[in-house]
DNA sequence: CATGTGACACTAA
DNA sequence: TTTAGTGCCACAT
């Protein structure tokens, strides 16, 4: 079974509209924080339109791999945008419901 | 089984 | 600050 795969996909999904997370983060979350390019690799497998939300996943630095068609998807969720094109990730870096504790 | 490629991230210069 | 090099794991050939 896709294990880290799966974990992926979940991850994915559980980002809320408005929210980004960057691969290394859902790699993390997913079990293995040295490969970023797995996750986007997963990605790339199911962008077919299963309903993953893989516009919500961007560089660690806010910028996105398909520039035109993510930042599109990301400003119809209300997302903020630099002038650079890269979203700010200052007010939509999602860090997962698990660390939604940090909060407390 | 080995090599090459890839929606990335980190470190060094 | 930006650019280059390296590591990482999975999949295709």
């Amino acid at each position: 079974m896709n294990s880290f795969n799966e974990k992926v996909f979940a991850i994915v999904k559980s980002i809320p509209a408005g929210m980004v997370m960057n691969y290394g983060q859902v790699a993390a979350a997913a079990g293995n924080p040295r490969c970023a390019r797995m996750v986007g690799y997963a990605l790339h497998l199911v962008n077919e339109g299963d309903g993953i939300p893989w516009h919500r996943v961007v560089f660690k630095d806010g910028s996105v791999a398909f520039g035109s068609e993510q930042s599109q998807l990301l400003k119809a969720e209300k997302v903020a945008f630099s002038s650079d094109g890269k979203v700010v990730m200052s007010l939509h870096q999602w860090y997962g419901a698990e660390t939604d504790l940090w909060f407390s």
